[in-house]
DNA sequence: TTTT
DNA sequence: TTTT
């Protein structure tokens, strides 16, 4: 059935990388996406998107945007529920991205502390054989919270993960 | 930024109608949207993504719309968050749909134990003119569950709804 | 870069079944949009969008959709340019769709004149399974028109359509 | 019904603005937006998707777009036709564009030989406030051509924007 | 805690 | 618990 999603937005942290046993990437990351209208305060608010992205795309994501990065994903909603550590049923409401554009221009946003420049490739989805040999979490400092709101935050349970998530 | 949805699935259950203590409408739904494709058991997944809806529109979904209407949503994603009963933050996302189409044909799933056939208006998001005289909940026997895990459910939190919440 | 069309809309004639000289199919229909506001007389016009679509949910299309079926869309819009019978350049607009759902309940619009029911798959874009072992073109008394209005016409240019025609 | 497209592209020119007799404005622009995936002979295509928006953001679209500028759109599928100066019904597919988005970061693409820089406004589909007190056809050098391929082009037919149509 |  |  019909199911389509279209963000742009940008990242709110530096994507998250995993690996499923089976060695299939996947990518967490959240897109802050700007209200077009104000609030009663007049204020701009912002909705805080959680994406999902599979495979070689998610290495992509991983290794050229990073928070800040301006980024288009069209996708479809997926939800999921997971019981928590206190045995409550969690439902999330996610994007299951299908494709992610860069929308940085090249060095943009690179005042980063990582040194890891993130290129822009107006033409597509991402880079078509730029491998870096690196795909590792470029966000292992995010780990070992004591509380687990974050549905994102993989921290407690990398059981959660597995290939039986991959929704195709 | 952009930040549209395009959703086509059957209601879950009967829309939920409130009104803000300023006498704006309110509907809530979830739609079971078939995912296209199969799962690794092989079997055919949903998703079921909750939709908010205001003012005259919302009205118009209690009054045509029922559980197992099927219904187009064209809108945004918005996400928002509350601390629930146990002061826990709770981070909910969901469609804030801004046109909803009837995609049911006259008299289709009006074996309803309500007497109260939905029309079919592929002209439009909804009937123009009609008004039953009653846009009070159609739903008032969904009530007085102990827990609150679903944000929809409006039973122990009146106050959750405020003009607040009207996004525009 | 992002290109999303989303429709849901009724066909305005049967769809056209064609096969390129390697055996791919493709259909082309039209779908009548209804706007959702009405124009300067007071009147609901409608937007009638060409579509395109290839291989198997190309059968799928000219099996179960004819001429009042109502049918969603999903795709991106694509153009093209073809010189006409007279050496002038024509530009064609046109939704190459990558999925479709119809949405036409079990028998619904089957007043046809041609036996041929349609029958509504909720559950996905179309059957699985059923091959009625006849794709060709169910609309060949279209033919033979002497003007050539219709870019969608295929009378005079079988030419038109190659292998190179396939977006992938 | 539903009808919703969601582009980003580039300005293949700059963009278009005029006014019906009314003092309505419109802006005529026609986006660039690359394929995902290479044609038979490995080569990145674009489609070239004319769209049109009205009123004050025309006049936005007008003054902070030009040729080259990295823009999203949302809106719908409108298609129209016309009689064109040989007696021949034309038949237009264009996208409406309810707004436009500008994905430019700050003085990018400024390598015009105009002046005229460009903002990127993050926030909103535009700048609110901003009047430069110039919103006459930046693109008067477009002119008297010979042929009449372009639907977009006006040189020929002042007549045929009016404020009829205003689609609402 | 779900639709057909 | 957020982006610019």
């Amino acid at each position: 059935m019909l199911n389509r999603v279209v963000l742009v937005g940008r990242l709110t942290r530096d994507p998250e990388l995993r690996y499923t046993p089976n060695g299939v990437a996947v990518a967490n990351f959240t897109l802050a996406v700007n209200r077009p209208f104000s609030n009663q305060q007049g204020e701009r608010e912002a909705d805080f998107i959680n994406c999902v992205i599979w495979r070689k795309q998610a290495e992509n994501v991983a290794n050229y945007l990073k928070k800040g990065s301006l980024a288009g994903v069209d996708g479809r909603i997926q939800t999921r529920s997971y019981d928590n550590n206190e045995g409550k049923r969690v439902f999330i409401t996610e994007v299951m991205a299908e494709s992610v554009q860069f929308l940085e221009p090249r060095g943009a946003s690179s005042n980063s502390n990582q040194g890891q420049g993130n290129d822009y490739y107006g033409g597509g989805p991402g880079p078509s054989g730029n491998d870096f040999g690196r795909q590792q979490n470029n966000n292992q400092n995010r780990s070992s919270g004591g509380f687990n709101e974050d549905p994102f935050a993989n921290d407690g349970k990398p059981i959660d993960i597995s290939d039986d998530d991959l929704p195709f």
